[in-house]
RNA sequence: GGCCCCGUAGUGUAGUGGCCUAGCACGCGGCCCUCUCAAGGCUGUAACGGCGGUUCGAAUCCGCUCGGGGCUACCA
């Protein structure tokens, strides 16, 4: 049996959440529950020009939304505290000393100016490997300081051996092999560490024994290799998931998908059960005979990281609008209802739940559970049932496209439901069943369309009966008069 | 430019040498059901990037080629 895992995500504060870090965080949570093990979350933030203020908290709340929150993080805690590498600066010293007394590591001087005028000219030329010149390489500060292109801060970098291992064995792609790193940069002139030093430094230090990240990675794998063994650790296994691509096949960036922000499927009725059953799509297909729709337990039940795909998915929302549907349907009606309830609150579709509201959205999730696609489509569906007799529109389209003899329609109709003693939906579709199809010997299509529009105002409505026993025989009939005198 | 990852219908994929005249899901089209729209049922459409090998036999193995992507930062 596998021994416990410790999975984290590490996303950096650096604006939305990004649908990528779900995506890590969906498979970190299984692995650590398929093997009895602990899904951490940590912050990186030690980019410290590209923080964004609140983009913390919105990282707690969006993986929460999704059923992803992490058994230790900054927000919850945890053995490893602190979970911020911001929090964490002063681990990463003692690490750097050592590397470069051991002679893997070195100050380098060169600035900004001189590296960047270097990578021009390695450009130029063709060169075949780019990389930092070495040029800082055992040199004092003082003899440094008489060349050219000299900073007085200096930043340490790694010192890359030529018999560096390049391949490395990765949970979902087996052997792999990437390319040969250059003398990195681990420690920055602000002295704060670079991703690579500190995600090896806190991984080990939080016992970390399953990476999971994105597909870009995996050329910088070697470097971090290289730090566990020259600090003596033993290295965690990687996952590298493919990565989510635009339209365009492009690495999913904000700017090209506005799905890319996780808070964007929130925002736009999206439920998380739906997201997260997508999300697994996209890198975890179904074998043959597999469901397609599973729940997070389920998942976890067959997780195997060799049934993770290698290639990267365009997200295509398409199938999400089909899955939110089967999970609409799923849900309990009070359920759903109540759904519909928090997301006009959440949305600014309602600024406050109107009189009677929340009831009359429970009376009415019936009618358009199996009509909806995401939860932003529920109330503008029920819009009819919130508005009041005098002030429902009589969509113009609609009225034009209603048959000539649509006024003898809606009077015969008025006057056998004026009888009608019990306002039920059988009874009110029984009854004009009656006059309508069979007396009047009408189409049931045409039948019942003035009605519809009567009722709702458009030719596209919820089911037209159910819709009027929750309207009230008042109400309908003073809607079909309405439209009487305006035909 | 260099190194690395990847390549089955519009999209996500199944497929690990014969069960493939290539299966499934979404999408799209048609039919049925039907008070509209949905949902549901039935059904149709459409793919192994190319070229060479290996083999009795290749979507599956090998080589080349083409295509896409990633990395190549004192970003992550």
């Amino acid at each position: 049996m596998t021994t416990p895992a410790r999975t984290r995500v590490a996303p950096s504060p650096t604006g939305d959440p990004h649908v990528g870090t779900a995506y890590m965080a969906l498979f970190d949570k299984a692995w650590s529950r398929k093997t009895g093990g602990q899904f951490v979350l940590r912050i990186e933030d030690t980019d410290r020009n590209r923080l964004v203020e609140g983009s913390e908290q919105q990282i707690y709340d969006s993986l929460r939304w999704l059923g992803l929150d992490a058994d230790e993080s900054p927000e919850v805690g945890g053995p490893y505290a602190p979970y911020k590498q911001s929090e964490r600066v002063d681990s990463y010293r003692p690490f750097v000393e050592q590397l470069i007394e051991s002679g893997h590591a070195y100050y380098c001087w060169c600035s900004g100016e001189r590296l960047a005028q270097m990578r021009a000219e390695q450009q130029a030329s063709k060169q075949a490997d780019t990389g930092y010149d070495r040029l800082c390489l055992g040199m004092t500060r003082d003899e440094r300081a008489k060349l050219p292109g000299f900073s007085p801060t200096p930043v340490v970098r790694m010192l890359i051996p030529d018999d560096v291992p390049l391949s490395f064995h990765d949970l979902i792609r087996g052997e792999v092999k990437a390319p040969r790193p250059d003398d990195q940069v681990i420690l920055k002139a602000d002295g704060f560490p670079t991703y690579h030093l500190a995600v090896v430094v806190d991984d080990h230090l939080m016992k970390i024994t399953t990476v999971v990240r994105g597909e870009e990675w995996i050329s910088s794998t070697p470097k971090h290799l290289l730090l566990y063994s020259w600090l003596g650790w033993q290295a965690p296994l990687f996952a590298h998931m493919p990565l989510l691509r635009n339209t365009d096949k492009s690495k999913i960036s904000k700017r090209k998908n506005p799905a890319a922000r996780l808070m964007w499927f929130r925002e736009q009725g999206y439920l998380p059960e739906a997201l997260r059953n997508f999300l697994q799509l996209l890198a975890y297909p179904p074998a043959d005979g597999e469901q397609e729709v599973t729940s997070f337990d389920e998942f976890v039940e067959g997780f195997d990281w060799a049934k993770v795909s290698t290639v990267g998915p365009i997200f295509d929302v398409k199938k999400l609008d089909w899955l939110n549907g089967v999970y609409i349907r799923s849900l309990p009606t009070g359920e759903l209802a109540s759904r519909i309830v928090d997301y006009a609150l959440e949305s600014g579709q309602w600024s406050e739940i109107p009189e009677g509201g929340r009831e009359l959205v429970l009376a009415a999730t019936p009618l358009i559970s199996e009509r909806l696609v995401t939860l932003a489509e529920a109330l503008p569906k029920l819009q009819f049932l919130f508005t009041a007799d005098d002030q429902l529109v009589f969509n113009p389209v609609a009225v034009g496209k209603l048959k000539d003899n649509a006024a003898e329609v809606l009077t015969l109709a008025a006057q056998a439901l004026e009888q009608l003693d019990e306002w039920t939906t059988d009874a009110i579709h029984q009854k004009l069943q009656t006059v309508l199809v069979e007396d009047m010997g009408l189409k049931p299509k045409f039948a019942f369309a003035p009605v519809r529009v009567a009722i709702s105002g458009e030719q596209v409505s919820p089911p037209l009966f159910e819709s009027m026993e929750i309207l009230g025989k008042q109400s309908s009939l003073a809607r079909i008069a309405r439209l009487i005198a305006e035909l």
